[in-house]
DNA sequence: CGAAAACATTGACGGTGGTCAATGCTTGAC
DNA sequence: GTCAAGCATTGACCACCGTCAATGTTTTCG
């Protein structure tokens, strides 16, 4: 069951265009940096449930999303699972100058990532400003979406959690190139199981559904099936989620 | 009531030794470059409920906190208030490079900062890589900081979370340089009050208060009074948080 | 010292959501 | 096609916590 389609497709049987996805990923980066990266970058597939980087172990890579969604994600000593953290698309994972991973990063779909050696990558970052430069940005960028995250784990009402990630969702999309058409209406994919969602807002399985299914009843959202996501009344959506979230807005 | 000592007392009417505060602050950083800095830094008192940066407008400045505490605010459009974020002493506040600020950053108790002005703290950055990287660890460092509050975040009840929560207090002031006393009683001062503490923990002041003193009822931790706690039962305590915050106890 | 203000605590009550269990639905294998 | 496995959904029950209200306690100020 592995290769139920929760991530919107592979684009190809390979698609191995390292250079492409490199310009890609790190848009607006000079191409003389991108063709160092690119000798050493390399492209691996990896399936639902598979295993990226183990806590506590020393992470020998640095890769960035290309499809699918990887869970960051820790074992609490009770067997409850915690996802701290969602990658969708062009996020980065990995960690530079630094110990042990804190979380285990599995797949939570079939999932390809672009992947450098940590050490390779770490000598090109020293050699080269410009890209620890566009690196630092990446963290603080990490950083917002902690935050915007530990903003949403806030709201008590699991209506007001699944809201904010219905529309985190909806501008991370956004952002990832994809814009609307003005006529057609406004889709969300959920790219994970409700496990994991659940795990990611802190509850269950049974109360995401209860809390989707009350979004629909009030005429927010329609689910044409349990992963797509038909926002019906954004406005009313952001007033729900409790938080202003007028990037999602103001990104339409 | 500004002059409630939650913050322990400042050392001096003015302490004004700044070079000396940053070798604290910056602590394996070559003297060199800390001569560089100590010209434009400035030590700079908050009271209680002042506001040093307002969500929206671009931060003129970069800081390290010396004493006191800060909290990183959201203002929800229904007035509730979320607290996403907490800066204990050494901790950095601060965006560089980057667009206005996500949040408000005030003083929970009276504070005293060491404030950069950004502008030039950029320069001082950009022409010298040590302290960049320098920087690029302190982020990594919040980075860490808001994924283990995200962690904590997920904690059902309310007691595991506030468990958590001294927990992580107990391992920031062992960090920050005090170490135990073997025979001594471990203890953690709750450098905020009730009702910040509860925007923080995402909940209200009067389960702040239950949760507490349920702890104390079970023998965990001991009351001094409303700010002082004495940990009675370490292991205890981290069994209570559900996480396993290990650092805790390797730090011990 | 006495009074008022600011906080913390305690109590009672009702709603949200966690838990356990049963039922549907979809996918993939034979 | 049928069957089984993996998920999602729905229902019933009750613990936990948010809310409102009252009481204690500490600090501040006249």
């Amino acid at each position: 069951m592995a290769n139920r389609d929760l991530h919107g497709g592979l684009p190809g049987p390979q698609g191995g265009d390292i250079g492409g996805l490199l310009a890609e990923v790190l848009a607006d980066m000079p191409d003389a940096q991108l063709h160092g990266l690119e000798g050493i970058a390399r492209l691996r597939d990896i399936p639902r449930g598979g295993v990226v980087v183990t806590e506590g172990g020393r992470p020998d890579e640095i890769g960035y999303l290309i499809h699918g969604a990887l869970g960051m994600q820790k074992q609490l000593p009770d067997g409850r699972v915690h996802i701290i953290g969602l990658l969708v698309p062009t996020d980065m994972y990995g960690r530079l100058f630094d110990g042990p991973a804190a979380y285990d990063i599995v797949a939570l779909t079939d999932a390809r990532v672009l992947a450098f050696p940590r050490d390779a990558f770490e000598r090109i970052l020293v050699s080269s400003p410009e890209i620890e430069r566009r690196f630092l940005v990446n963290v603080l960028d990490e950083l917002d979406s902690a935050r915007e995250w530990i903003l949403l784990m806030g709201g008590h009402k699991i209506v007001e959690r699944l809201a904010s990630f219905l529309l985190i969702l909806l501008r991370r999309m956004l952002r990832g190139g994809r814009h609307r058409v003005p006529g057609a209406p406004i889709m969300v994919r959920i790219p994970i199981r409700r496990v994991d969602l659940a795990h990611y807002l802190g509850t269950t399985p049974e109360s995401v559904s209860r809390a989707l299914h009350e979004l629909e009843g009030q005429g927010l959202v329609r689910l044409r099936d349990a992963y797509e996501i038909e926002i019906a009344d954004l406005p009313g959506l952001v007033r729900v989620s409790g938080a202003d979230h007028l990037g999602a807005e103001r990104a339409g």
